[in-house]
This record gives C-alpha cells, sequence and structure tokens, in this order.
DNA sequence: ACCATTTGACCATG
DNA sequence: CATGGTCAAATGGT
C-alpha cells in the first residue's frame, strides 16, 4: 500500500476515509484487470474457475470497501450533529422568535439524505398532537456569537423513516466571522470526491440550502425566494433504509450501501464514483424525472 | 467546573 | 382554551 507516510495530527479525521477509499481504487482496478484475464481467457478456453473465484474475491473486497466507506461517513455524519452542540459556545440569554407562532408564509420541501453543515444547538422538545413523534428543536450554535437567527425543527416522518427537517430563518454565521464555523466549513469543502460517492448524508451541499451567502444556493435561493426568512424543509433519509436493503446472494452478510445513500438509486460506480445528477436529484436540486415534488411551498 | 441536553413551565397565537 | 414555540432551571457527561 501506498499509505505509509506519518500523519499530520490534523489529518486523522478525514484520513480514515481517504485511506479505504484509494484502498477501494486499488481494489477496483485490481478487479478490472482481473475481468481483462477472464475475458482474454474466455476467448481461447472454458476459463479458469480460480480466476474467476479471485473475480470474486475482488468484488467481495469491493464490497467490503463501499460498505466501510459507508459506514465511516454514516459514523461522520451522526457525529457531526453531535459535534455542533460540541463545538458550541455557552449559551446565554436569546430572544424569542418574531416570528413564534406567526404565520410562516411558505416552505420550500426537499428530500435529502444529507444533514446539514451548521452547528446547532437542541433548546427544545415537544409532543406534537396528531403525531407519533415528538417535535425538535434546534437553534444555530452562533446565535449568540453572530446573533445568528436560523433554527430548524426536526420530527420523524410518520409515513416512512425519514426526518422532516424545517428550517427557519438565514444563517449569518458565516465561514470567516468565527474560526470554529470557518473550520467546520473548510473541512467539508476539503471532502474529497470520494468521499462524495458515499456522503448523500454529508453536510456539505445541504449547507446551501438555508446559507444563501454560498455558492451553491442561488437556485435554491430563487426557489424560496419570495423572503429569505421563510422556512424549508428537508426530508433527511436514516439508517432503516439501509436496512431494508437485501443482502447480495452468495455473498458474506455484506450488504450494498445504495439505499442508504441514495434512496436505492446507485450502488459505486468504479469508473464514475460522482453521480452529480443523482446527487443534484437527492438533494433537490434539479426536477426529476419520476415527476416527484422535491420542493413544495406551503 | 463547564457545557450541552432535558424537560416542565411559560408565553404567543388562533 | 388548545396548541406550538421558547425559556431556563435541573441534570448529566466530560
Amino acid at each position: 500500500m501506498a499509505h505509509t507516510m506519518a500523519l499530520a495530527a490534523g489529518e486523522l479525521n478525514a484520513l480514515p476515509t481517504q485511506l479505504v477509499t484509494e484502498g477501494r481504487e486499488s481494489a477496483a482496478r485490481l478487479h478490472d484487470l482481473l475481468i481483462g484475464c477472464v475475458q482474454a481467457t474466455a476467448a481461447g478456453s472454458t476459463g479458469s474457475s480460480t480466476l474467476y473465484d479471485t473475480v470474486a474475491l475482488a468484488e467481495q473486497i469491493l464490497l467490503c470497501f463501499d460498505c466501510a466507506l459507508a459506514k465511516l461517513h454514516a459514523v461522520a455524519a451522526g457525529a457531526e450533529e453531535d459535534d455542533a452542540a460540541a463545538r458550541s459556545g455557552g449559551e446565554r440569554k436569546t430572544e424569542r422568535r418574531a416570528s413564534n407562532g406567526g404565520g410562516n408564509g411558505g416552505r420550500v420541501q426537499r428530500k435529502a439524505t444529507m444533514d446539514d453543515n451548521f452547528l446547532w444547538r437542541k433548546y427544545g422538545q415537544k409532543e406534537i398532537k396528531n403525531s407519533k413523534y415528538p417535535r425538535f428543536y434546534y437553534r444555530c450554535s452562533y446565535k449568540d456569537d453572530h446573533g445568528c437567527p436560523a433554527t430548524k425543527q426536526i420530527q420523524q416522518s410518520e409515513t416512512d423513516p425519514s426526518f422532516d427537517i424545517t428550517y427557519f430563518g438565514e444563517h449569518t454565521c458565516r465561514p470567516g466571522n468565527d474560526d470554529a464555523a470557518a473550520a467546520i466549513v473548510d473541512s467539508s469543502e476539503e471532502l474529497s470526491a470520494a468521499q462524495l460517492v458515499i456522503s448523500f448524508a454529508n453536510s456539505s451541499g445541504d449547507a446551501s440550502v438555508c446559507w444563501p451567502c454560498s455558492g451553491d444556493d442561488a437556485r435554491i435561493k430563487s426557489d424560496s425566494s419570495q423572503d429569505s426568512s421563510l422556512p424549508c424543509t428537508v426530508n433527511v433519509y436514516d439508517e432503516p433504509i439501509m436496512e431494508s436493503t437485501p443482502p447480495v446472494p452468495g455473498l458474506p452478510d455484506l450488504k450494498p450501501m445504495d439505499g442508504f445513500l441514495l434512496d436505492g438509486e446507485s450502488l459505486f460506480d468504479m469508473d464514475e464514483l460522482i453521480y452529480f445528477h443523482e446527487l443534484s436529484a437527492a438533494l433537490g436540486l434539479l426536477d426529476r424525472d419520476d415527476g416527484a415534488p422535491v420542493q413544495s411551498y406551503r
């Protein structure tokens, strides 16, 4: 392997994913070479069962890497929200939101599998009438530092294993205004393409949902352009989808993480690691062929 | 000791 | 008055 260099302390977080990614790429190349051997062998003879076994082994290695990548990212995505709270400063007195209880206009609803990229502090939880699941209330951890008015509400959907996340207000805690906030965004921007492969639960892309200052959100901003203070909702799929993924016949109980990643849309591809159109669709940035509404106003 | 989360109470709205 | 959103003291983790 090529990764025997000393590790910088700052790389400890990102490196496991990078290592696994590169390991997977190496396995993919091995798999390609073996496929080439199989084809060459099959052209002249009946083929070697040992060779087929080797190809199967390579495929299993690939699957292991896929699963490892997905799990790595799942852990990272889960830790991120925890870190969000953990890294925030102390809470002080806060103001009641001006729009509290009062007529919110529209709301943008999106389907996504990623977390956002902000630091949130939970400030409340409420049982909602006629709803099976409680609603959780979060506000931006930088509300105190930057007066950031952004809040979000999370509630598990009653109809599917997703979470409805409704955002209120705009983030004013921009990168550069605060070291911690900048560090978060910087780290997300350093995510490799390979990480994106498995990281539709990743936080980086979703930041644009309610961060009109970032580059990608022009479309979203325009979609909810009536008023930037209007709330928007994101449906986030969680682990249960992954668990519903059927086992792969003939292989150990290792499951491709496609369900976890894209609601069953795609498995990793050796040649094209990033499906930007699918990513965009998953993010609700593009209209989908199936006509499913990915954005709506209420 | 500090800080984030929990949770009951309080407040605003319809 | 019912409901949802927020506050803030209590609690627990590090």
